[in-house]
DNA sequence: CGAAAACTTGATTCCGTTCAACACATGTGG
DNA sequence: CCACATGTGTTGAACGGAATCAAGTTTTCG
């Protein structure tokens, strides 16, 4: 078990799952703001791996310091137990989309989450930002092969839906990607809730 | 949001979400214990949803009664995160299984963690036990469909790994059959860690 | 500048879907 | 108790989406 959480201050981080074969699932991307490995420190047996995606910045923090925390000051475990709730709810929807969506729907959905995740995160615009990934993690994201990344991706810019230049990405029809993708933001949770859990 | 959270005491549930052409992903079985729809009382907007797979039996708790138990409570707090920690645990595993195995894996996988699960909760044995799902609800479990799921079971009982009368199921061969589904029941969380969280 | 990483493209193969028919159970009302 | 309807499981044939294999090209970076 880890001795620390950490607090991701600047750049992209991911959460992985490999199989025995060799095969590799990216659970989640994380991003300024995100504690990444408080699942990990709470269970004892880490199930799954965190990557750096880019250069970042992280605070370390104590798992003791963390429990203190979760277990003294209900406001603080509300938070985080809300965050926990949050993170599951996109696993869901992350398990829909590999699960019963097609390689174009499935890529849609994943550009249409980006956009609204960067704003929020105030790292980009909804409709042009830079996606800080190469197309073998999309890949790996997506369930997919980096081949059949490609081509989808090119597929989505033929139809005009977006364009893109080596990682920028733009958004030409928001409302046509977000309807490729059946994207419906609801699972992310984006609204303040503050007054629920 | 639910008034209620409910407690199951007999039978199965499952949660599930829907695409909006209509494809059904299963994201959780669950059985005798489970809080089924914790989740969704916690969260203002639920964001997929609760079904019976059996008759059931189930208690009604009212939510403000759990939200009291959840924050004045430290020792039910615990419990209840760590539900919510296993639970994501395991939805992690289902996006693995589905992103990134093969038909004969994904349902080796599922049969194991079946298996398990159902001994666990005083069900079953590990190697002999009811599958309380139809092959369609297997089929949205895995994200796949009814008729390949028809095949990929014979396969596996054409192999010796299985024997199937109707819904039950017998483990000819457990080894292989873990080894088939690549399964590894570290992320089902089961030994008892009370002094983690 | 040169090497490695990332991206692109084409040809081929294959796993899983789709479509369609049929068999077998289960259950219901006459 | 049978007739019939419905749900579930089984099987076959044809199709198609994505994987695989393999070769390029472009970008990045030391």
């Amino acid at each position: 078990m880890q001795k620390h959480s950490c607090l991701l201050l600047r750049g992209f981080a991911y959460r992985h799952k490999v199989t025995g074969e060799g095969g590799r699932q990216i659970m989640s991307i994380h991003m300024k703001g995100d504690v990444v490995d408080l699942q990990n420190s709470l269970l004892r047996r880490s199930d799954h791996n965190v990557q750096a995606l880019t250069n970042i910045d992280v605070a370390y923090i104590p798992v003791e310091c963390v429990r203190e925390l979760a277990f003294d000051r209900p406001n603080v475990s509300k938070a985080m137990w809300y965050e926990t709730l949050v993170d599951a709810s996109i696993f869901r929807e992350w398990t829909l989309n590999v699960g019963r969506r097609h390689a174009r729907e499935r890529a849609a959905h994943l550009l249409c989450e980006f956009a609204l995740r960067l704003e929020v995160a105030g790292l980009g615009a909804q409709l042009h930002y830079e996606l800080p990934m190469t197309q073998e993690q999309l890949a790996d994201a997506l369930g997919m092969t980096p081949v059949h990344v490609n081509r989808t991706l090119k597929g989505l810019e033929a139809e005009g839906l977006i364009e893109r230049t080596r990682r920028s990405v733009i958004i030409g029809d928001w409302k046509a990607l977000a309807t490729v993708g059946d994207f419906d933001p609801n699972y992310l949770h984006l609204e303040p809730e503050l007054g629920t859990v």
